[in-house]
DNA sequence: TAGATATATTGACAGATGTCTATATATCTG
DNA sequence: CAGATATATAGACATCTGTCAATATATCTA
């Protein structure tokens, strides 16, 4: 149980965390530290594979389109989401690869 | 599997994030999203329901003693550590319980 | 009580962050 | 091409954050 058993496991191991580690566990647990960026995360996560159109996300969190933006800046560019345009709009889907590395080692703890 | 199962449960269920329950994850979220700061946390959770002296987590991160204090502070409004006093110095342990909620989410991604 | 040690607090500062308005870019349609 | 719509970028600004040196507080011991 305190083995690393896949390459993404960053879970409790006999090696206190190392800091290369820790930025890549940070770097996801910053982009999912604001309350905004949290719920539009969850909103694109969601829709499943099939994903969301930007233009339905600024309504409902009650920010202006470039504060949207910029957030789904912040979580594309932290692997948590990944987009394709289609024509006008742009399509916005959760990337959960990368939630592996913080799950793995998050879960080791309760 | 979209379904919540556990009061704490925050997971993927039939309505988007509250704003409230955003806050609460993402205040947890916020107390991991520096690399120092995880570490630390890290060193605070392996040393298990004993715990482990305030002393010796200040040389491991090359860090000034009121920078760890600082960030054990953080960690602790954050409800994922406690501290007890022991004479002249405090014992620090882990306080998994928050974690249930972020986990919970989180996990219900992959 | 006085000195030593451990931890917390204060104050400062540079850099990051969330937000907005204004503007630019990209794409579709007529 | 011209207008409309969707998204991104730039710039500004107030607030937050990580860090340190200096200092305060708490506790032990002689």
């Amino acid at each position: 149980m305190n083995k690393v058993s896949s390459p993404l496991a960053v879970s409790l191991s006999a090696r206190p965390l190392h800091a290369k580690d820790a930025l890549v566990i940070a770097r996801v647990c910053s982009a999912l530290s604001d309350p905004v960026r949290l719920r539009l995360f969850d909103l694109v996560r969601r829709a499943g594979a099939a994903g969301v159109c930007s233009c339905d996300l600024t309504e409902p969190l009650d920010r202006s389109q470039p504060t949207i933006s910029h957030h789904l800046k912040v979580l594309r560019e932290a692997g948590l989401v990944e987009s394709r345009r289609d024509g006008t709009w742009i399509w916005y889907s959760a990337t959960p690869k990368v939630f592996a590395v913080v799950t793995n080692y998050l879960s080791s703890v309760s």
